[in-house]
RNA sequence: GGCGGUGUAGCUCAGAUGGCUAGAGCAUGCGGUUCAUACCCGCAGUGUCACUGGUUCGAUUCCAGUCACCGCCA
């Protein structure tokens, strides 16, 4: 690429979050990972000039905390965990073209060149921080996750008030010109009703922010000052600009910032659309084109949690079901922006259905016809009928569809513009039936037919490229199609170019149907075996024993067998059912709390164990004579009945 | 409590500035086809378009209220 076509092609700065490297690296990473690769690999063949940026937050609380455990340094810590991210961006093929770490020379001397601008021009200024403090986490507590009784949601130990030397960063000056900016880029925060959001959030004011912290010590030192190191998020927001070359390079600055995108999780949106825009004003620089703030991926209809233990580990899934399947079904099954379940069965699905049935198959059928009608080889152009008129208008339409969902974010309605595509392949095929011209010995309407689908599924390739691009490789292989010399591109392509002639080459198929029954199988198999209990997290709690009773206090509690008859909803409550149980001699209401936990019909049947002689109690309005057993891991993510475990007469007294 | 959003076929969702028989994909049933990965193609469906009122010749689409769920804020 010469100089001065560099010169022409237009810029395109698109960058995910960087990660903290304290995390394993998950299914939310993967996620807005590739769907930046898709967008990046996307532009990059439409002809823009693509700086795709990705990176690790490596300086804070956690890590320095970690390393201490491990008797490590903090950056020998980040050195050895930035590896899991760099390893899967490898698995899943993603195409960046650099990756910050935070701990960076050229990240530590942009922050504090931006630091000193700020403090220079009097946007910066030195205040007194004060809040609740976690003296054993070391790190404060903002006071809507305090639990109650000021305690440290972590820790669950005591808060303490603290105050501390701290620099503030002038935000607040900077709102009504933020809010300005936001009525004329109504596509700088998308979706749509995250702008909504924080434009209202923003009307509501924006207090100066502390950005300096002398209780921590790994981090970016102050210029000048260095009892204060800079905080997390103003520290680690910079990377945007230091990679794209803010302090050393101000002609890459000038070429790409003004073209920048960010991907994002929807939990980080207030620094990405409120702090960060105003730090850049306040640095004289535009905010960002585009803030995405996509959604969220729940687990087999359940929230991920380490300690569910339901994390989706990226790397196993791209080794169980490739690395292309993944990506598909990621930016396929959901709209971008709209909160997501991912579930294993849904990903096989989708490979049969889409991937294996739909684009596979047409791939395969084609190329067999190919060999078997016209030597291996693709016919010319031929005679264009009605149907193949149609299906070119279509091809357009298609193209003109890609370009426009991808560049709006909307991956998922690309696909499936793309779907439309193959499906006409498949429905072609049916409505010419090609062997029977070939028995019939109609070669001039044949050999059109199969140069139209030998152009169908060259387009295909090119338009999934982006987001399943090995198997556009091997799709472009098959077809006979070499390697191009600068990439594939969507720039030079025309319906029809084709001249024919060159030899196809059926190969495996691309993807195999996944057999759903022993799939099934193997999948409950792992999951039996597999089901050890989650590793136990890493500081253990200290338990709250009760103090020492005597039996008799014991013996005073009457506990009996039950069975649960019949489970009803409480309108009002979130947490309760009503329970009707039979004692045997017996049957009465209990109202018990477990309605986050179990289904009606994973209840209804249960034998359990009641207390029989608990005063009655109203909850919701519903009067509750006694209640069950269950043992918790207190935090409210696990609960289990007690439940006898061998056939026991209803009533038996349990001591 | 305030602001905003959502509620449409078994499932996931699309859509209508108000108007002929309300759509797609998946799943289901039936039929066709054999080039193909038991695949593809066609047909068939079922829906009080959350509930209650109002505006209108006519509303599922507009308005008001109710309920449920979700997001942001407090």
């Amino acid at each position: 690429m010469s100089a001065s076509s560099q010169e022409q092609r237009k810029a395109f700065y698109l960058t995910t979050p960087i990660y903290y490297v304290n995390d394993i690296p998950h299914i939310g990473h993967a996620y807005t990972t590739i769907a930046a690769d898709v967008l990046s690999r996307y532009k990059r063949m439409t002809g823009y000039d693509v700086f795709f940026l990705t990176g690790t937050d490596e300086h804070g609380q956690k890590i320095q905390q970690t390393a201490v455990a491990k008797g490590i340094t903090p950056l020998e810590l980040a050195d050895r965990t930035v590896v899991n991210f760099k390893e899967l961006w490898k698995v899943l093929g993603i195409s960046n073209d650099d990756f910050i770490r935070t701990t960076e020379d050229r990240h530590c001397r942009t922050v504090q060149a931006i630091f000193k601008k700020l403090l220079d021009q009097g946007d910066i200024y030195k205040g007194a921080y004060e809040g609740w403090y976690c003296v054993p986490c070391e790190t404060y507590v903002p006071e809507s996750s305090m639990g109650e009784e000021k305690t440290c949601p972590d820790c669950r130990r005591p808060l303490q008030m603290m105050k501390e030397e701290s620099y503030f960063f002038r935000a607040s000056k900077y709102v009504d010109q933020l809010l300005e900016y936001y009525e004329k880029n109504l596509r700088a925060v998308m979706p749509k009703s995250r702008y909504n959001e924080i434009v209202s959030f923003l009307k509501g004011g924006v207090r100066d922010q502390s950005i300096s912290r002398t209780t921590l010590k790994w981090g970016i030192p102050v210029p000048g000052d260095d009892a204060h190191v800079v905080y997390v998020w103003f520290d680690a927001l910079i990377n945007y600009v230091t990679a794209c070359g803010y302090l050393d390079d101000r002609e890459k600055f000038a070429r790409y910032w003004p073209a920048a995108h960010h991907l994002v999780g929807k939990d980080i949106i207030r620094f990405h659309c409120v702090i960060w825009p105003i730090m850049l004003l306040a640095l004289g620089v535009n905010p960002p084109v585009t803030v995405f703030a996509h959604g969220w991926w729940t687990v087999e209809g359940e929230k991920m949690s380490k300690s569910t233990g339901n994390v989706v580990d990226p790397f196993e899934m791209v080794d169980r079901y490739g690395r292309d399947p993944f990506r598909y079904f990621l930016l396929r099954e959901v709209p971008f922006g709209n909160d997501g379940d991912f579930s294993e069965a849904a990903l096989a699905g989708r490979i049969n259905s889409d991937l294996a049935n739909d684009l596979g198959n047409l791939l395969n059928r084609t190329l067999q016809m190919i060999d078997n009608f016209s030597g291996g080889r693709v016919p010319g152009a031929g005679r264009s009928g009605p149907l193949e008129k149609e299906i070119e208008a279509l091809a357009g339409k298609t193209l003109a569809d890609a370009e426009e969902k991808i560049s709006s974010f909307a991956f998922d309605e690309a696909l499936k513009s793309i779907w439309v595509f193959i499906s006409r392949g498949n429905r072609y095929i049916d409505e010419t039936m090609p062997w029977k011209l070939a028995k019939e010995g109609k070669t001039e309407e044949l050999l059109p037919v199969l140069h139209t689908l030998y152009e169908i599924l060259s387009l295909s390739a090119l338009l999934l490229a982006p987001f399943i691009p090995d198997t556009a490789v091997r799709i472009r292989e098959q077809l006979g199609l070499g390697e191009e010399p600068g990439g594939l591109s969507l720039l030079g392509y025309k319906w029809g170019q084709t001249a024919g002639g060159q030899k196809v080459r059926k190969g495996a198929v691309l993807f195999p149907r996944i057999d759903l029954e022993a799939w099934k199988k193997e999948k409950d198999a792992r999951e039996g075996r597999g089901k050890v209990p989650p590793a136990a997290p890493q500081e253990e709690e200290p338990l709250l024993h009760e103090e020492t009773v005597e039996i008799d206090s014991f013996r005073s509690v009457e506990l009996r067998v039950a069975q649960i008859l019949e489970v009803q909803e409480i309108p009002r409550s979130k947490k309760l059912y009503k329970l009707t149980v039979d004692l045997g001699y017996e049957k009465r209401t209990i109202v018990s709390g477990i309605k986050e936990f179990f289904t009606p019909e994973e209840l209804t049947g249960k034998k359990i164990v009641v207390v029989v002689n608990l005063k009655p109690a109203k909850l919701c309005g519903v009067e509750s004579n006694g209640m069950l057993l269950a043992a918790g891991d207190g935090k409210k993510t696990a609960l289990s009945l007690l439940t006898p475990d061998r056939d026991i007469p209803l009533g038996s007294r349990v001591s």
